[in-house]
RNA sequence: GCUCCGAUAGUGUAGCACGGCCAAUCAUGUCAGACUCUCACUCUGACGACUGGGGUUCAAAUCCCCAUCGGAGCACCA
C-alpha cells in the first residue's frame, strides 16, 4: 500500500488523527488576528488562551499577529504602565512574538477621524440626554430628540465635545443603529465619552477628553488593522452586531467571528484583577507572582513550562460552552517534562530530630534522578530528621528504611529514637516495611511557597545548586527553586 | 422584562454543518494491580457520558419542536 498510493495512507492518518484541539480556520487569502487585552493588570491564565490560540491559529497558516492594547478607560479599568510590558514578556515566555504592536491610546485622532465621518454619513449624533432618561425611551424604542437633529448641527456639537465644552456625564456621541431593533442591546449604543481624568501613560496624559469606548475603537482597529478573524468571548458576541453598523455605513467588511465561553479555574475561583489588585495592596498577597493567583507571572515563577500550558490551552479547543476546569490537565502535562530531567532532593517538612543508637556516621550515597544516573552525597552524624507527618504513624518496634541511608527500628517516639539495624535493602522489601525520606541535621533551610501555604522544613545540601531550576522534593512534589541567598526558597510546581 | 447563546463520563474534549461504520474518541481523574530504595515516573486493568420529553426517519448524539438547566448582553467597563 505504500508503494502504491502513499497519499492514501497519509489521508488515513489525518483521518485517524482528527484536529484534536482547534478546528481549522476558514480562510479566503491572508489571516490576520489580534488579541486585545485591557492592560489593567497583568496578563491571566484567561489571557494566556487568548495569546496561545491566536498564535496557534497564524503560526499554523503563516498569518499575522497583532497585539492591540485596548487601553480607552482612564478611569474604570485604568490602565497599569508595568502592564504593558508584562503582556509582551509573558507573550515571549509562551513562545510568541506578535508581529505588530498596536496601542489604541495611541491612536485617539484616527477615532476622530471617523467618527467624523460617521456624523457626515447621518450614522452618528451627539446625545445630551441623561442616561436614565435615554434608557427608558430606548427601553420603549423611542428615538430621544437629538436623534434628528441634522449632520450639521452634530458636526458643530462634535467639535465642541472635542474641545473640551461639556462637563463629564454631559454629551455623548451615539451610533444611530435601530431604535426599534427587537434587542435593546443593539439600540443607539454610546461610542465616545467625555472623561477629565489624565490617562496614566505619560505620553498621553490629558491631551484627549473624548475617549472612544471599546465597541467603537475596536471596530475601527480591526479595519485598520486588516483583522480577518476574531476570536473573542462570547461577552462580546453583541459587539459584532453593534459594530456591523459601522461597518456598513463605512462599507467595510466584516471580520469572521468565533467565540469562546467563559472559563472557570476550579483551583482559583473567581478573582477578579481588581479584587487581586486590592488584595495585594493589602498584603494579602505577595505580588502578582504569588503561587496562589492566576496569573501568568504565577504560574511560570512556580515553574510551569510554557509548552504545557500552550498544549494545555489548546486541547481545551473553542467551544461556547462555559467551562470550569481544574488544572490537573494542566499539571499532568506538565509532569510529562519536568520529570524526565528533574533532580530528585530530600526536603523535610515540619521536621523532627531522631537520634539512632549504634549508628555510624557514613556518607549517604543517593541517585539524582531515579532513570538519569548522577549521585548525590549527604553525610551524616548520628542524628537524622523525618517529617513529622511520617512520625504520627510511627510505633515502636516499627522497622522502616531511611531512603539510600540504612534499615533502623523505632524505639521510641518522643522523644524520637531508632537504631541501626543494617543496610540491607532487601530486607526490607521482605517486610515490605515502609521507606521514608530524611535529611541531615545540618542541612539547609527550605521554604516551599505553594497555592496552600507556605512549608518550611530543612532540605540536603546541594538544592542551592538548583536555583532556577525545577526539582523534585521526593515525596513532596516539583518545586522551581526562586533564590538562594538566606536559606533556600521554592516555590510549589505541582506533585 | 427584552434579546442572544450553549448543553457528550468527576473535569476538559472528539463525533454533530453531509443521520447508519457511535452499545460513542482522547486526555485527565478515581480505584485496583505490576514495577520501583519517593505517596513521583512507567505499565496493565477497571470505572464513567449523549440533560429530559415529543416528533421526522427503515435508522438520531447527530435533523425539528417543547421543556429544564447554565451563561451572556440590554453601561458614558473592557
Amino acid at each position: 500500500m505504500k508503494k502504491l498510493a502513499p497519499e492514501l495512507l497519509e489521508e488515513l492518518k489525518e483521518k485517524k488523527e482528527p484536529e484534536k484541539g482547534l478546528p481549522p480556520l476558514e480562510i479566503n487569502g491572508s489571516l490576520v488576528m489580534r488579541f486585545a487585552p485591557n492592560p489593567n493588570g497583568p496578563p491571566t491564565l484567561g489571557s494566556a488562551r487568548g495569546i496561545v490560540v491566536n498564535s496557534e491559529y497564524t503560526g499554523r497558516y503563516n498569518g499575522k499577529l497583532i497585539i492591540r492594547f485596548d487601553d480607552t478607560d482612564p478611569v474604570t479599568k485604568r490602565p497599569m504602565l508595568e502592564a504593558y510590558d508584562w503582556y509582551l514578556e509573558d507573550c515571549l515566555w509562551l513562545g510568541t512574538k506578535p508581529d505588530e504592536v498596536i496601542i489604541a491610546s495611541d491612536r485617539i485622532p484616527l477615532y476622530y477621524e471617523t467618527a467624523e465621518q460617521l456624523i457626515r454619513k447621518d450614522g452618528a449624533y451627539v446625545c445630551f440626554c441623561k442616561q436614565e432618561v435615554f434608557k427608558a425611551l430606548k427601553d420603549e424604542k423611542k428615538a430621544c430628540p437629538h436623534r434628528e437633529q441634522g449632520v450639521e448641527k452634530n458636526l458643530g456639537l462634535w467639535k465642541d465635545m472635542l474641545s473640551s465644552c461639556y462637563k463629564e456625564q454631559e454629551a455623548v456621541l451615539r451610533i444611530k443603529t435601530d431604535i426599534a431593533h427587537r434587542d435593546p442591546a443593539i439600540r443607539d449604543w454610546v461610542a465616545f465619552r467625555i472623561i477629565k481624568t489624565p490617562h496614566p501613560r505619560p505620553s498621553v496624559g490629558d491631551r484627549y477628553c473624548v475617549w472612544p469606548l471599546l465597541d467603537f475603537e475596536g471596530a475601527i482597529e480591526d479595519h485598520l488593522c486588516g483583522t480577518t478573524h476574531i476570536i473573542r468571548g462570547k461577552d462580546l458576541i453583541d459587539s459584532e452586531r453593534r459594530q456591523r453598523y459601522i461597518y456598513k455605513y463605512m462599507g467595510w467588511a466584516y471580520p469572521k467571528t468565533l467565540h469562546w465561553g467563559r472559563v472557570q479555574i476550579y483551583e482559583f475561583g473567581k478573582l477578579s484583577t481588581s479584587a487581586i489588585k486590592k488584595a495585594i495592596a493589602e498584603g494579602i498577597y505577595t505580588g502578582w507572582d504569588d503561587p496562589r493567583l492566576p496569573t501568568i507571572r504565577a504560574i511560570r515563577r512556580r515553574g510551569i513550562r510554557p509548552e504545557a500550558l500552550r498544549k494545555f490551552m489548546i486541547d481545551l479547543g473553542l467551544g461556547e460552552t462555559d467551562i470550569s476546569l481544574s488544572l490537573d490537565t494542566l499539571y499532568a502535562e506538565n509532569r510529562k517534562i519536568i520529570d524526565p530531567i528533574a533532580n530528585r532532593y530530600f526536603f523535610v517538612w515540619s521536621p523532627v530530630k531522631m537520634e539512632i543508637e549504634d549508628a555510624e556516621p557514613k556518607v549517604a550515597k543517593a541517585p539524582l534522578h531515579p532513570s538519569r544516573g548522577g549521585i548525590r552525597e549527604i553525610p551524616v552524624g548520628t542524628e537524622v530528621l523525618v517529617c513529622r507527618d511520617d512520625v504520627e504513624t510511627l510505633k515502636v518496634g516499627e522497622r522502616l528504611r531511611l531512603k539510600d541511608l540504612y534499615n533502623i527500628q523505632i524505639t521510641g517516639i518522643s522523644p524520637l529514637r531508632a537504631k541501626f539495624i543494617g543496610t540491607d535493602i532487601d530486607l526490607i522489601k521482605k517486610e515490605k516495611a515502609r521507606i521514608i525520606h530524611w535529611a541531615p541535621t545540618d542541612g539547609l533551610k527550605v521554604r516551599v511557597l505553594s497555592p496552600d501555604g507556605e512549608y518550611t522544613g530543612t532540605g540536603e545540601r546541594g538544592i542551592e545548586k538548583e536555583l532556577d531550576r525545577v526539582v523534585q522534593f521526593e515525596r513532596f512534589g516539583f518545586v522551581r527553586i526562586d533564590s538562594v541567598d538566606d536559606g533556600v526558597v521554592a516555590y510549589f510546581t505541582h506533585r
